[in-house]
DNA sequence: TAAAAAACTTGAACTACTTCAAGAAATCGG
DNA sequence: CCGATTTCTTGAAGTAGTTCAAGTTTTTTA
């Protein structure tokens, strides 16, 4: 089933037959488990990831030994870590399924062979990450200019049903504020 | 004096006499004052900013009506807002010059024109937001997981010479934390 | 080079959050 | 469907930072 990421991709650019075929041929869906890991803390990562189905996320751990989540993934959209697959360093992060996932792994070897037979995906690689980027600067300005809980009910209001479908604690720690606070933020006590 | 962003893609893309001709033709540098803005919330987004030489941030204004940096761009960094420029909507930010710069403005119109004629180009603007999306997620790490006094020195021993050049409140604010904070910092007081 | 504007400093009072600890509820997987 | 694990809740005490206001220093510009 690569048609999520086909249609994906026909949002951006316009493939030929041939085109899509060479890509599809290069695609393997994997599924995985929940609380699964596919980047660990110190490891370089050389793949990047599709999800199709389910939700994965990309934590840390604090010094204190508490996960903080920095982003999450949900269908349709790619997850990696760009600055180790770039730069060939140890990644700062975890990448794990939040829920059983089906995802598209495409090794940097693999996408880099990818690219230069079809290099329209060059510019749908392109817009993904600019429209990414731009997603993080936004998020950075909430995590500035709004408090704890005008980030909770912001966030709700937008995805009230993501927000039923991923544990508390994962979404304070998105949110940058402690279980405990969300929890009295939900109910009322603030 | 294209040259810094020439040799720039050269780092990612071999643009061949001819590509680098026709790109060439197109780009004209523009100096911009201090102070000086080139985009305001409420406006379209419809240029990429290659920056020469000086410094350029992106920058908020809180409900307090005050200045939050989100983001600052030096010697040839690209700056803009791609959530305003992809998806036609008004931006959040102001993008302004902290000190006299010299800039490549390069129009969206002009962009995509060039990029069907030289769509190397694809690649090389891929890589960019690339790593920059990364670098984003590292800066949202450290926002998390650092206190004020120890995102104040960690900045500074990765770029001291920078904050020397931009006036403490801004990076006061880049780093998320008030600048009469950064000035406790500063003197010890904390 | 002087006047104006911008940037920095300081201390005191305040507050939005964290931390800890322990129990209750929900969910998962065999 | 039951035991184990994970997740959520609650209150009390603590703290890392903010805010305000006023004075000082530095930088800019005319």
């Amino acid at each position: 089933m690569h048609k999520a990421l086909l249609q994906h991709i026909a949002k951006f650019v316009t493939l030929d037959p041939a085109e899509t075929e060479l890509l599809e041929s290069c695609l393997t869906v994997f599924t995985i488990k929940r609380k699964e890991l596919v980047l660990q803390e110190g490891q370089i990562c050389n793949t990047l990831y599709f999800i199709i189905k389910g939700c994965m996320r990309q934590y840390i751990i604090n010094s204190k030994g508490t996960e903080q989540t920095l982003q999450f993934g949900i269908e349709n959209w790619w997850i990696t870590d760009y600055l180790s697959y770039h730069n060939h360093i140890s990644s700062h992060f975890y990448i794990q399924a939040v829920e059983k996932s089906e995802v598209i792994a495409l090794e940097k070897t693999t996408l880099e062979a990818i690219l230069l037979q079809v290099p329209k995906l060059e510019r749908y690689f392109r817009i993904v990450a600019q429209k990414s980027f731009g997603a993080a600067q936004m998020r950075i300005k909430f995590l500035f200019t709004m408090s704890a809980e005008e980030r909770y009910h912001h966030f709700n209001n937008l995805n009230p049903e993501f927000v039923q479908r991923v544990p508390q604690y994962m979404l304070a720690s998105y949110l940058d504020f402690s279980a405990e606070f969300m929890s009295k933020i939900r109910a009322g006590k603030v």
